[in-house]
DNA sequence: CGCCAACTTGATGGCTGTCAAGTCAGGTGG
DNA sequence: CCACCTGACTTGACAGCCATCAAGTTGGCG
């Protein structure tokens, strides 16, 4: 809504990148007053993806990367047979789409598990500003390659844990990730079901369930539908590094 | 060593980028000789790496990228425990170290699995040519991104393929490869053992084995040890497609 | 109030891990 | 040249973790 008021175009707003409180999610640091104004020139489009929609789906072309403004997603790979592999949620702060840029489409969907916000940024437009703003080049490939080494976790996950292990990761990692942004470290709601858990771990529905019943019998964690009070980091910690060997 | 014989330095003992042949895979097509030239002072350094060696480490400081010229490697993570997860395999024309950009540390292992050479880039002289180079910029983009792309690949054989259909697809994805770089499509020797295929598809070593007795029962691929000839290209494909609903 | 999707919990089964024994190939030293 | 050794691999028997199937519960929404 806020983009089309045009009439009312004052900085606070247009939520311009140099007044985002994400800014320090998204962009680099210590950029020049000047360069923060070529990159409110460089995101200037703001896009609405309510509950269930489609932010991109596979095989669509690919022209921006999208930051996250306000909202949770899931990005996930559909199998011809129907079969579902979720590869990451996303919430406010990270980006979206990177995986388009290799074959110029999208190769997988990313669907908004909340009513969310997020801001489009044209990719050419980025590569050309990146050529000008050396601070902005090198955070973008920074950011590029944290997905690549968050990729690499999910594999551990997939490859050598147990299901209890992928869960306690699964938690502690949105407990970190909430932390980032402000919110309590220990107490939150799931935006996503039981089965897109399971997808993203390679567990189905039901191990995800008796495992969080597990987690809660000795008492590391409450759930009550969606949402999770994590009640003993360090139990679930201990979980990740001790392996009967 | 070549790179050591400067008194003999023309352009076919240097290897250069511009007289190289694996010059499509790495590098960006359709640019001119002022540019090619500027390549060749980019990357001016060659490693030899010895089977079994490290091309560098997790928590080496990150400083430079690097292209395989000749050789293969696994990169790979170790727990704390001892147990591994190998993330991939690389080959002659593919890009290793860009796991190390976001943190400034290499986050992985990567290892020589047979006597190797590389193409030594320094990462701060790639983000300065990128800034002058459109077409090098823009590659490097699609290089990070296929290598995210690949990752997803990965995470759907851990996530949700049964033992067969996982090493049906690691075949394949060799086969391609290999074919891509003049090889036969159907007929390799394998450069890591089973158990370092094992880690990579989330299986133990014999499970690996016997599903490859079970190919070759099947008439599908014959095994010599490491000689692998496939002898149906389209049974391994088929194996991926059908589901048991 | 009733419906439906999401979730929980129980019973059973199968795929793959684990443990174990044996084979094979390559390398070393006598 | 051959015996020996070692790491890699194969194969078999068994077990355990998680999937599957099934029934029931909960909460949200029209």
């Amino acid at each position: 809504m806020h983009a089309r008021l045009n009439a009312l175009s004052v900085p606070a707003l247009r939520e311009a990148c140099s007044q985002c409180n994400l800014r320090e999610l998204c962009l680099p640091v210590g950029l020049s007053d000047r360069e923060l104004g070529q990159l409110d020139e460089l995101v200037n489009l703001r896009r609405r993806i309510l509950r269930g929609q489609h932010l991109y789906r596979g095989n669509d072309p690919f022209e921006a990367i999208y930051a996250i403004k306000t909202g949770f997603f899931k990005t996930d790979v559909l199998l011809e047979d129907g079969r579902e592999q979720v590869t990451g949620f996303q919430m406010a702060g990270e980006i979206l789409g990177l995986d388009g840029i290799g074959s110029e489409k999208h190769t997988c969907n990313a669907v908004a598990l909340e009513d969310s916000e997020v801001c489009v940024i044209p990719f050419t437009d980025l590569e050309n500003y990146s050529r000008e703003i050396g601070a902005l080049q090198h955070h973008f490939h920074k950011v590029m390659s944290r997905e690549i080494v968050r990729d690499h976790g999910v594999m551990m996950l997939l490859g050598i844990m147990r299901a209890e292990e992928r869960l306690a990761a699964f938690l502690l990692n949105l407990s970190q990730r909430f932390t980032a942004r402000g919110y309590s470290p220990t107490e939150f709601n799931l935006r996503m079901t039981r089965n897109e858990i399971g997808s993203y771990l390679g567990l189905k529905l039901e191990t995800v369930s008796r495992a969080f019943s597990r987690f809660q019998e000795e008492g590391l964690i409450t759930v009550h539908q969606k949402h999770i009070q994590i009640l003993d980091v360090a139990g679930l910690k201990k979980l990740l590094s001790e392996r009967r060997a």
